[in-house]
DNA sequence: CTTGACTCTATACCTAGGTACTGGGTTTAG
DNA sequence: CTAAACCCAGTACCTAGGTATAGAGTCAAG
């Protein structure tokens, strides 16, 4: 019961440095400590790590990333104030989700119309495509 | 027809300075130029603009964006090898939008579970929230 | 035909998000 | 009881993705 931070670091897939850069940023709360000084962290920090990381790849920043975790966190906060927080992050959610699946989309025309052509150049399918059509 | 950078920085909704770094990171094809020197741009750059920062905001880095923009750009490639790309990014995007789902459900049962509930230190319910259920 | 808004290149600077290094102390396996 | 492996704080450094500034040329409305 209680990792040290070598440990959290390699199962949550990051570095060492970040561990404690985190903690610096508030994203991870102060861990309790050894006589030597040593953190010890609880399982789940692993856990939080790793969100942390997932959400970054889904675009949210560090600082929008702590929002997130005071939505659970904070409980001296009114609920009213926890829920309109929580929506405001759902439609951000919810506008991500519909750029992805535009461009999945767009995506999967291309591999559609495109399969069974020989070299692109010979393909007048893929060479036909409006030039903008990935985007919008 | 062809307008000038500034319009094509405020239409795109970015810095001026931002589209001729675009220029050098190759995320935008050198426009052809006035005797001037000036750079004349075609409609379709506020479109590609706009389709980078989107990209952006879902999570994809300017190198990826370049990959993502090149899969309809290059017609020397051979179309096995387009359909190849083309389906690794639809995994990718995939991905995301599975990690958004799990997200968007999470907080949407924090807001379901919380209605009605007065200060969120007075909410059984909120409190009872495992800590972590939004992570994973 | 000038004046204010715009553009050019080049270079410097900035923020976010880490990562590495230094010079120590600590823990643990043998 | 020692050597390898780990941890500490502090500080320096790094990359990505811009943003600002300087000094000079260009364009367009009056």
């Amino acid at each position: 019961m209680g990792m040290k931070i070598g440990e959290v670091a390699e199962r949550g897939g990051v570095n060492l440095q970040t561990i404690r850069y985190y903690e610096r940023e508030k994203l991870l709360p102060e861990p309790p400590r050894l006589p030597s000084g040593y953190r010890i962290y609880p399982d789940q920090t692993v856990r939080r790590v790793r969100f942390i990381k997932r959400a970054q790849e889904i675009g949210f920043t560090l600082a929008e990333i702590r929002e997130l975790l005071a939505i659970r966190i904070d409980a001296s906060r009114d609920s009213a104030e926890v829920r309109t927080l929580a929506k405001a992050k759902i439609t951000d959610i919810e506008e991500k989700i519909q750029t992805l699946h535009r461009m999945r989309d767009a995506l999967g025309r291309i591999t559609e119309r495109c399969s069974g052509c020989g070299p692109t150049s010979e393909c007048p399918i893929l060479e036909s495509i409006d030039s903008d059509e990935v985007l919008q």
